[in-house]
DNA sequence: TTGTAAGCGTTATCAA
DNA sequence: TTGATAACGCTTACAA
């Protein structure tokens, strides 16, 4: 069932059905035949064969991490929300955190045309990725880092690191910090930063071994709290660069009958489906994902259109959520 | 760049290039023509035309009803994991809960030949679904749901109900029970019989102001473990049918100072990564979700290749978690 | 072992 | 407003 198939049973060329399909130019009288015969065959062109003619591929490519992340997985929701609306539709490329692979997408997906657009959610960004984007030529957006040149959306990591230690610091001053990687410039380098920055300012110096660096799961919460707490027992706040990471920390305090808030306050950033309800509840920053991944997504649309050729940096808003796990 | 250019270069036809690129046949010298112009000028063949000509895309279409689920989130994992190491790429569409759209997906993807197969995690299966699933004419696996006739990986939902429930019925004798929709037979019908088949076993008549519909949410948990204890405030147990709608009913019970376990007994199924977090650590069900994804990505790689091409239909194991919401 | 030639199903250009 | 005709970039008989 192709083109010439319905062209002959409407007693028209196939460039005719062509147009009817596309922009138009179709009498009446034609246009109601082929109609008629699209409807009773079930035609439907092929995508393929339109591909290789136009070079489109109404396909955007996102590539992320991690897929079982509440951060992400929200992303991924905000994406595929207005992707859907628009007719486009997405390859997903998992990279299970391993950055060469990460390169290794990027370069598929431009190389077999197969995308007419990115959605790159990094961690990282190596010399190696550099030149892989510099190489791409379909539009991308760098989503949740902010990476100088290109367009991003990205949350306000510094700012909310700020926010979350101030209000910390307003019954501590022995805070201990859980970090992650500071090659992850928006999670690691600038939370950290923030919660730095906002301890000197308060005229706070934060010794060596309050400092920890985990991974972003629970255990390596856990892990973390239990070396700063062994290190320096008169810690009395842990400030965590995540939400995973927080709940760990909880519960390493909960299993060594340390009080929250009382004796030692923790607070998260990101404010995942559950932190109001695990107890105490936690005191976080509520970073809007889903609406980032979303933005992501409309920004990427005008840049694919064509309309959008400048690249803009859309840095979200945030809120503190303060709740039990601080005084 | 295309296959002529290469040819030229290399001093051949493209016929040459196309056998060093597929299958072999090709002389060593010439072999070694054509990788040297590869190598230098880095092409790589245009996917479309390969598909137009082929008919095979090596895409495989995911379609589910919700990104953002701690479970699902798990089984997209799992499926991604093998399908990166056999060359399929994945195209996702989120359904955002509307079964509708899940018919249209797979219409979709059908029609326009866009994937070799499809992996459906499906949460209700409508006549439109039924029809739809008919007029398929690629392989599909059906995930997390069980349906005769069709190749499905599942979890055995009716079983572990009964294991939970059982449980808590050493230490309870006026059960209530959280569950979803009976349209979704895996998650709602079959788990929401095993615990009532476990009750009646029990010598125990559950009235029905202790049976409870609610959606996959915290909040819905909690608004549900409300409506049972307002109704029935001697219930000693709420068994809830999945780990999210468990979080939500001990935010409730904790709100309004009743004690876990020692008066109410909660329970979930499904072991999210933060029923271990929350207090008291939830009892629930441990599913292999990951790995059935796995699972169904391998039996989908099987029915593509023809190799095994008889409906087979698998039902993962699982493991009660004892932990400190049950006495 | 290699080359020629005929498609795969579209869209776009150009005349009519 | 319509219809030939030439691509798009590849694979695969078939012939050499």
């Amino acid at each position: 069932m192709d083109i010439n198939t319905i062209a002959s049973m409407a007693g028209v060329s196939r460039a005719t059905v062509s147009r009817y399909l596309n922009n138009g130019y179709v009498s009446q009288e034609k246009r109601a035949a082929i109609k008629r015969v699209i409807d009773k065959t079930g035609y439907v062109p092929s995508r393929q064969a339109k591909t290789l003619r136009t070079g489109k591929t109404d396909v955007v490519g996102i590539i992320i991490p991690k897929i079982n992340s509440a951060s992400i997985s929200r992303m991924v929701a905000g994406i595929t929300s207005v992707l859907n609306d628009t007719g486009y539709q997405v390859l997903l490329a998992n990279t299970d955190n391993d950055a060469a692979r990460e390169v290794g997408f990027l370069k598929l997906f431009t190389e077999r045309r197969q995308v007419d657009g990115i959605i790159l959610i990094a961690t990282v960004f190596t010399p190696e990725h550099q030149a892989a984007l510099k190489d791409l030529h379909v539009p991308i957006v760098i989503l949740d880092q902010d990476l100088p040149g290109y367009s991003c959306v990205h949350q306000d990591d510094y700012d909310a690191a700020c926010a979350i230690t101030e209000l910390a610091l307003r019954h501590a001053s022995r805070p201990g910090y859980i970090g992650v990687m500071e090659e992850d410039v928006a999670a690691g380098h600038m939370r950290r930063k923030g919660f730095m920055d906002t301890c000197a300012a308060a005229g706070i110096e934060v010794p060596e071994e309050a400092l920890a660096v985990a991974e972003f799961t629970v255990d390596a919460g856990y892990t973390a709290a239990e070396s700063i707490m062994q290190a320096r027992p008169e810690t009395d706040a842990l400030v965590c660069a995540t939400d995973s990471i927080a709940y760990g920390a909880l519960t390493y305090l909960r299993e060594h009958d340390i009080a929250v808030p009382e004796d030692v306050q923790v607070t998260g950033i990101g404010d995942g489906e559950l932190s109001q309800v695990i107890t105490p509840r936690l005191t976080t920053v509520h970073h809007h994902y889903k609406t980032s991944g979303a933005e992501a997504a409309k920004m990427l649309m005008g840049l694919m259109t064509g309309n959008d050729s400048v690249p803009r940096e859309v840095k979200m808003g945030f809120e503190v959520v303060e709740r039990a796990s601080t005084r």
